[in-house]
DNA sequence: TGTATATGTTTCCATTATAAATTAATTTTA
DNA sequence: TAAAATTAATTTATAATGGAAACATATACA
């Protein structure tokens, strides 16, 4: 489906309706069969026969009847959540964050495992495979429903051959994460970066569901974003769409870890928040931060946060400074593929209330029209388990979505 | 074609394998239906009947008969470039260039107006339609070949009611150019902004034919970007999608036009370059330009070409200063949409050879990664008649794409 | 109780791709 | 030079769907 031209086919024409209405059925949480062929203009025959199959299948399974419109009850369809389950792992910096969910993303087991610094390729691997194992020997569900493995990676991957190329906070390089994972589980593995599978996520499951054009942007230590264009992810030709933290704002601003000068990251991170803070606190500036860190070297941005839900003015400042920067970057993003709709998830955007108000500001004074002023920029809906969910939904992608060859 | 999920219908599966075959042959110049079948692994009934009724429709013709491979000859197909012909209008800030072209976007006859300041909308209106009945009038292709309209407008465009919503160099708002043109005309109008119109053309007819994912910059008075992606023109919620002149690369740099600070335009525009070149020989800097032109003010960037190309050495840093900064516009860009080249296109593409080198010696010091390192950055194929080809362009999609409705 | 109405299914039909066989035109080769 | 092999294109028959219309079913409401 990412090719310029398409062949049509049966099967094609086949896949893209039974598409079409599984996703209907899923968006509308449960919908009879009549209204799913008004709301698709597809025939009610046609409606029939593929619900016929998914009820087979039983990925659809037919609900209590509905409230008559002054005729025979509609029967409801609805996704059969239980009969098929994903696990998703959020390979974070500092820890792997292992959920099983079911088809709805409702998470029905979840185990974490910190990440020591200096972690070694192998280590790193067997600990996102026991990990794994510790989750699917829940019981929670059958071997036989677990239907594939996601993984959300920070860093640069190889989405095709599910290699992470680089992982700068682990320093690790060409992890084979794919290739391993589907060795011990003989399931699909699927992997991708962390911010595009939180736009995944999002876009399925979170803030995006209504949206066609998003871009979701995760400030952690760093800075990523993933870009969904018509509800599909986007990759670029070298999967590296999103890594806007190198973006550069600044061009005589301070020094990057990339080298340059004046990256939105050094900027907006949450490293570069504390060091912001630190400096400042270091030219005399008034705040209760003096007395939480013994040492400003070892300021934190959650510390900025606790202090600034404590009232701490210099540290609601900071955040409110961030927004503003952050509202830069959003706004070259903006004169770019001006979506719909941005989505700030991530650490950072623990802090949203501070520094989000802040970023609209900038955003509504320097776009370059009302609509672009209007772009809406809002707080994740999954928070802390957004990457995972989305891992998650790299599998479900492959289970509701269109493929020319299905059967 | 731009929805989340498409029914499959026969049509569909028709318009498909009909747009999938029309594109096959247009871009292989000649080909076999056999050939075809094998390229596009459809059938060869499949090939043979589609084929017929593009012959019939006169849109394909048989050509001579090409070498056997050992078995019998086969007929070679070709697009009937004089079949149709199409007008593209270029509604640039100081003219409206008309030109009329075959299939192939071979240009059968052109007419240029100039635009002079401070003129009204009625004013500007009739200049085009005068501009296209000449064109028409010409007489190299019968009225009821021609087919449609194209119109590449600078400035903010709502494509769907076909309205120049803000053209800044005209200082016009909510010009109804397709209303206007569709009454005059009585055929299909399209208005696209300029550098979007670029990007097209230089997809279909350029130095982009074989690329999925591309951006064309244009770099003019202003400075806009086309974005395509998978082969199509994305223009993002609001028709906005590539306005990076107003992108911020320099938190503190000078002031821009619309009021902000350190927008990429206020670096690298044409109007930018004379400006700094002023600026830069007013500080005592030595060069011809002194003797070329009368007053500082008068500068332009045409003269700095000029005397570029006569060795002067200010003038040639100039151009490799704004390099530099269009570079750190094109990592930015490179890093959130990934694309596989970037063309370079405007008034200030044709100093290409000065600033070119240092705008790729930016990106390969600035990017992430050894494959964004490597982004292709070329000139425009099409020059000052890109935004003319690619305005013809907007109407050969409509009859070489997919269509779910298409009879 | 009957009529209108919404839901869902069946029956038949139309459209199109697909597979296999056939015809056609050449080159190769014995 | 004639037969065999090869490639091209068409014809014929088949299969896979979606689409239209009629039908069956269930319910509300007058």
């Amino acid at each position: 489906m990412n090719t310029k031209y398409m062949a049509g086919s049966f099967k094609l024409m086949k896949s893209l309706n039974r598409s079409l209405i599984l996703n209907t059925i899923r968006e509308h949480g449960q919908i009879s069969r009549a209204e799913i062929a008004k709301l698709t203009k597809l025939t009610p025959p046609t409606v029939g026969n593929i619900v016929k199959e998914l009820l087979e299948a039983e990925i659809v399974i037919e609900q209590s009847q509905g409230v008559s419109k002054g005729g025979r009850k509609p029967t409801m369809l609805v996704i059969n959540a239980r009969s098929f389950f994903m696990i998703g792992v959020d390979a974070g910096p500092a820890s792997v964050h292992v959920i099983m969910t079911d088809l709805n993303a409702d998470i029905v087991q979840m185990h974490e495992v910190p990440l020591k610094p200096g972690i070694t390729e192998a280590d790193f691997l067997n600990l996102m495979i026991s990990g794994i194992k510790e989750v699917i020997n829940s019981g929670k569900a059958s071997t036989d429903q677990i239907i594939g493995i996601g993984v959300a990676m920070h860093g640069i991957v190889d989405i095709e051959n599910g290699i992470s190329l680089f992982a700068p906070n682990l320093q690790l390089r060409d992890i084979p994460i794919k290739e391993t994972l589907e060795k011990e589980f003989a399931m699909i593995v699927k992997v991708e970066n962390d911010a595009r599978a939180m736009a995944l996520g999002e876009t399925w499951f979170g803030n995006g569901k209504d949206v066609d054009h998003l871009v979701c942007v995760n400030v952690a230590s760093g800075v990523g974003a993933g870009v969904v264009i018509n509800g599909k992810l986007f990759h670029g030709e070298h999967d590296l769409a999103g890594e806007i933290g190198h973006m550069c704002i600044d061009l005589n601003g301070p020094r990057c870890t990339c080298g340059n000068y004046g990256c939105l990251q050094t900027h907006v991170s949450g490293p570069a928040i504390a060091d912001r803070a630190a400096r400042d606190l270091s030219l005399g500036k008034e705040s209760i931060l003096r007395d939480m860190a013994g040492n400003l070297n070892e300021l934190t941005g959650e510390m900025l946060h606790e202090a600034a839900q404590k009232g701490d003015r210099f540290s609601i400042e900071q955040f409110e400074l961030t927004g503003r920067y952050l509202g830069i970057g959003l706004i070259n993003l903006i004169h770019l593929l001006n979506p719909k709709r941005i989505i700030i998830g991530g650490g950072v955007s623990l802090a949203g209330d501070y520094l989000l108000e802040s970023a609209r500001q900038t955003v509504k004074t320097r776009a370059l029209t009302e609509s672009a002023k209007n772009t809406e920029i809002v707080l994740s809906k999954l928070g802390k388990n957004a990457a995972a969910i989305g891992a998650v939904s790299l599998i479900l992608v492959e289970l509701f979505s269109t493929k020319a060859n299905q059967s």
